[in-house]
DNA sequence: ACCTGAACACCGTTCAAGT
DNA sequence: ACCTGAACACCGTTCAAGT
């Protein structure tokens, strides 16, 4: 289920055995990521697709290539999830289930926390991936921040790595990152006055 | 700065050259764990260490074995400030500071936060390190719980996975840690009535 | 242009052979 | 009892040789 090719509109026509190779790649690449987390083996990916692992090596350099190759689409999703959520809630509300969704997703795909997590703590941030999914969080976090719905102070980076941690230690247990989430939103701390 | 074995006073004694290198192994793998993190190559710490790695293997068989062997006294360390913190600080304050301590803990050496982590996973939870940290942050939970101080059906295990995973993100930048910590205690949401 | 097999420099783990 | 060197089955990456 992964588009055939995102980006490779650009460029040279690439002959066919080349598009098939690629293809099988990333087809083996999803469940294997999905199997063994962001350091599933290379080569093993190229075996089950079925070319060598030389191939795989020249069509994406490098660990991280095949990862945002692999992730392309699930990150214009959930980017296109901010838009859509943003449109039916009011903004703390729209932030937060926006937030969930992306929990989920890193809960799901280990490899995809693990891809994000890199990119929020490069100081450059100029990676796609991070550069759309921060356009997208950002308008969020200032419709939020503007209803003074969060915490002053509180970053888009602040909350994505949040979410991230909390994904990366829930182990596919769904109401687990519910429940350590809502802890992050609301706080561990008893509010001191509860009842006004 | 490692106490040459913390739990060999069972057994029989040991061959002079054992000790010197189950000693020097450890001396090693305190450096590399600390530069490399949890996987660290057990091979360059044999190297370093000067003896072959079939040596490291036999003190200490796998991966883990050798991660609790180090930070043995580690945890006994924070088994302690949480008896010295609960005697210093009301519950919830008590609670607090021992679990930020934690995270600092985890934050300087990732190594162990992956061991603790694994821990807090193991539905088992019958390991030596989780026993003795949990029975002691049961107790100040316990305490916090009493004087109405954390949000009610909060466990253990969720807060020491929430700290774990927030010193996991934060690439050793301590006041980054004490940051996301405060919004996991007070919450990232802006409370509904703040002046009461 | 693209693929392949082989090579290189690494792993963790195990085991027979030594003292 | 303990250590060693060698072996085994893996890695990721690169490169010359093929079509």
């Amino acid at each position: 289920m992964v588009r055939a090719a995102s980006n490779s509109d650009a460029g040279p026509p690439r002959r066919a055995d080349a598009q098939r190779n690629r293809a099988a790649i990333l087809e083996a690449a999803v469940e294997l990521l999905h199997r063994d987390g962001a350091n599933a083996s290379l080569e093993e990916i190229a075996r089950r697709a079925g070319v060598g692992s030389a191939t795989l090596h020249r069509h994406f350099r490098g660990h991280r290539a095949l990862l945002e190759a692999v992730f392309d689409d699930r990150i214009e999703q959930m980017c296109a999830e901010a838009e859509r959520i943003a449109e039916q809630w009011p903004a703390g509300e729209a932030l937060w289930a926006w937030l969930r969704h992306i929990a989920q997703h890193c809960a799901a795909e280990k490899a995809l926390a693990a891809l994000l997590r890199n990119d929020y703590g490069d100081t450059g941030a100029q990676n796609r991936s991070f550069g759309a999914l921060g356009r997208a969080g950002q308008k969020l976090l200032d419709r939020s921040a503007a209803a003074d719905a969060v915490q002053p102070g509180v970053t888009l980076k602040d909350l994505l790595l949040l979410v991230n941690a909390v994904a990366d230690v829930c182990s596919d247990n769904s109401a687990d990152i519910d429940r350590l989430l809502d802890l992050t939103w609301n706080g561990a701390r008893r509010p001191i006055a509860t009842n006004c």
